[in-house]
Formats: C-alpha cells, sequence, structure tokens
DNA sequence: CCCGGTACCTGGCAAAGTCAAGTAGCTGCC
DNA sequence: GGCAGCTACTTGACTTTGCCAGGTACCGGG
C-alpha cells in the first residue's frame, strides 16, 4: 500500500512540469514504486483534478492515442506544500518509533 | 491520514514491552499522532491478534476495567522487521521525490 | 491485418481509518 | 446513594483509496 501519499507524490511530479498519465506511471514505477498500476494513478489524478489541484488539457500524439496533459493549480500548489509538511511530520514521528533506540535518544 | 503505518507503530511498541490498548492510544497521542482515536487503535489491535501478531491477556485493574494486554508473537516480530524495511524504503522514495523541490530551508 | 505499444477510463472489490455511539468498571464528591 | 467523570474496550456504518480486471481506442511495423 502507498499510505496515501500518492496524491502528494502526483503533484509534486506535475508541479515541476505538466505531465500525462501514462508518462507519470513510467516515471513513478522507474522511481521504485514497480508495482504501481495504470488503475490506481487514473483515478487518483481524476481526483485531483475533480477537486480543483490540477488542470488538465488534451495533446494530441504521433505515437498513439492523445495525452491527458495535467498541470498544478495554485490550490494543488497549496496543497503541496501543506502535504509536504504533513508527511515529513508523520515520517519523523514514526521514524522515530520505529527505529530503536539509537536514533530515537536524540530526536526531538 | 495514518495509511497504514499504524499496526507496524503498534507492533513496534508493544515489542518493548506488553502494553493495552488504552494506553497505546495515550502513548501515540503524545508522540504528536494527536487526532489518534481509539476506534481507530482498538480495530487495529484487534486485526493483528486475528493475524497471529499479536496475543493477549485480560488483567484487572484497580483504576478502572480490565486492561487487554498485548505482546508480540514470533510472527508478529516477523511481520515487524520486514514492515520496517518496506517503511524505510518507501520513506526513502517518497522522500527523494518530494523533497527536491521543496527548497532544503525548512527541513528539521 | 493483426499485433504490440501507447494512452485513457470504468466498475467492483477489499483494506484501513474516521465517526459515533454504546457498555461497563472504578473512584470521588456531594 | 447517586451521579459525574475517568478508565477501558467494542461495534457498526461510512468513506477513502488503492488494487484488479477489463474495456476502448489510436498508432506503427511485420
Amino acid at each position: 500500500m502507498l499510505k496515501g501519499v500518492l496524491p502528494l507524490l502526483l503533484l509534486r511530479l506535475v508541479s515541476d512540469a505538466e505531465d500525462y498519465g501514462y508518462s507519470l506511471v513510467l516515471r513513478l514505477q522507474e522511481l521504485g514504486l514497480a508495482d504501481l498500476n495504470e488503475g490506481t494513478v487514473y483515478p487518483a489524478l481524476s481526483r485531483l483534478e475533480s477537486r480543483g489541484l490540477l488542470g488538465s488539457r488534451l495533446v494530441p500524439s504521433t505515437t498513439g492515442p492523445a495525452r491527458k496533459y495535467y498541470e498544478i493549480t495554485p490550490a494543488g500548489a497549496a496543497e503541496l506544500s501543506g502535504g509536504v509538511s504533513a508527511w515529513e511530520s508523520l515520517a519523523r514521528t514514526v521514524h522515530s518509533v520505529l527505529s530503536p533506540a539509537t536514533s530515537a535518544r536524540n530526536q526531538r
């Protein structure tokens, strides 16, 4: 399970430069999320769009059907930055619990 | 959302020393998971027990109803160690995607 | 002309967390 | 004695979200 960070990852990738679903799937797979499925990503993108965090436009491709490029909206950027801090905070907490005394001791 | 790390946190806390649900809720809240609810923790503990990762016994208390103490099983310990590496791997991946743009300035 | 790669969508499912409420033992206060 | 309030666990309905499977469709090459 991706534990709900997927939307965050998508926002982040798209915030660099607009991109389309299929490409995002491939990028995430290469980043180490090998068993990530299209059936997971596309709905996630749709949700983000319907929440107004992403915008999209169709662009014809010469190598296949039209691609749906997504770009981040201001609301999406806000969500992203809030989400990143939430994630960092959670990750720190989890790490401090999971890792034995060595690091748990001088964590804040 | 705690996104699936909760079982891991519980296994970890219990692996230190056996403990009961209510106490675990309080400990996790103090660790920074303030909006964590009993309704989240108790079912999570039950699931872990039904999967054979935790064992339990009832112990009468002088300050209220009997407490259900959980202790980790060998299977639970295995699950824990596997889960920790999975988490750390995921965390690393997520961090590497998220970090680049969120300038290093508001890191810890 | 069909196959394989590109590209998207959908519906049904299951796991896990949230919310809300309920049950019940215990202490202390009036 | 009764009630408030803390302790402690349980349960049910609901929602999100990821997983799986399948479907549609455009394209180039053998």
